[in-house]
DNA sequence: AAACCTATCGTACCGATGGCCTAGATGGCC
DNA sequence: GGCCATCTAGGCCATCGGTACGATAGGTTT
């Protein structure tokens, strides 16, 4: 019964994991969908193809159940949530971090991380010892004009329209996008909608 | 934790908050306001007067404040925790809940207990929103599957991470895509990011 | 003058995206 | 049994998005 478990893809696993949990055991999703139960500590990865559907179905058997994420995000964590995990932690959280969590979810705690609990119960929670973000600062790596681009993109605009409005051809917004991505390191304009909607919360 | 307070109006210290606490100390308002700091634990009535403020103040300094409520409901509990409460208990909950919820919180987690946890969680959209009723609305109409595909859309993955990640064909969810588009009437999945992290970051 | 940055526009190429259509399987409801 | 919603998946096709590899022109720095 009460049990520690890293349900991961494949040879996943990670040495913190097992430096927090010695006991605890590793496998797939084949080994491990039987013998989940109530009381149950049970870590799943996000690279788990469907692990909002385990989620689900673990805890509601009783288990407590955390997922982590590589890469954690508002979207993701409410997914979480949603399908009845108890933690949404960084799958590269430290030992005591994830042995803080596994506190807190075992003893019916919801464990969230300081951003993720800020949108869930609103802005105050920024004040409470959550690392302040990164501020805008990337964007004075941009010029003018690619700032320029890049706000109206991130508008939700397409290349025509964001050509229209700045009275350019829409071959010279893709210049402008590509070298936009290269500097801010995104791969598109999904990514760089994401960072700049990020930012802007945390500077207002 | 530094140390343990009950924050209550008069003389409302019940016999079981000091069996759960026998350390902690009680007082009102007047003799609490000025002693609280990081890391103490404080546990405030909701027959407090303008127990938000107080709660905001304290979490502010690095406390870990509980709300103790007579008739807990799902709107106070919401207030309570956008006033960065960690915990919200019912003030008749027995010691073992009462110590539960102290370790909880003061490990970092969130305490809302069972029987509002769904409740909270399942409010969380609304929550964030600075249009409530629209935000929830449209996510309702949505089914479950779509509701996971516009999610991971919303967090930036490609349809072939979300077609992984779902554990079903890309063409699938395009097909979940279009009646997603369809239903919240946006044109491309960017429009769809952009609703989904307005609801999400908007403070009300 | 040479090197460099910036803004502009072009072609070509290719994968990603989204609309429109069909359709099997499932399960709930009348 | 019929009806309907949902999930799944495929084909077809037009468009969009992004990169590669340019080119030209104006400005600044060295």
């Amino acid at each position: 019964m009460e049990k520690t478990l890293f349900v991961v893809r494949g040879e996943e696993t990670l040495p913190r994991w097992q430096a927090a949990f010695p006991e605890g055991e590793h496998g797939t999703v084949e080994q491990a969908r039987s013998s989940i139960g109530s009381g149950d500590l049970v870590w799943v990865s996000e690279r788990v193809d469907e692990w909002p559907t385990l989620v689900r179905q673990w805890s509601q058997r009783g288990a407590a159940v955390v997922v982590l994420s590589y890469r954690p995000s508002q979207a993701q964590g409410l997914e979480a949530l949603e399908a009845g995990a108890r933690g949404y932690v960084h799958a590269l959280a430290n030992v005591e971090v994830l042995r803080q969590a596994a506190t807190v979810v075992t003893h019916q705690g919801l464990w969230v991380g300081p951003e993720l609990l800020s949108r869930v119960v609103g802005s105050s929670f920024r004040a409470m010892g959550g690392a302040p973000r990164a501020s805008r600062e990337w964007l004075e790596r941009l010029t003018e004009r690619e700032r320029a681009v890049a706000l109206a993109v991130a508008d939700g605009q397409s290349n025509k329209e964001v050509a229209r409005r700045l009275a350019i051809s829409d071959r010279t917004v893709k210049s402008h996008l590509s070298a936009i991505f290269r500097k801010l390191e995104v791969r598109d304009r999904m990514q760089l909608v994401l960072r700049l909607s990020q930012s802007e919360t945390v500077d207002s």
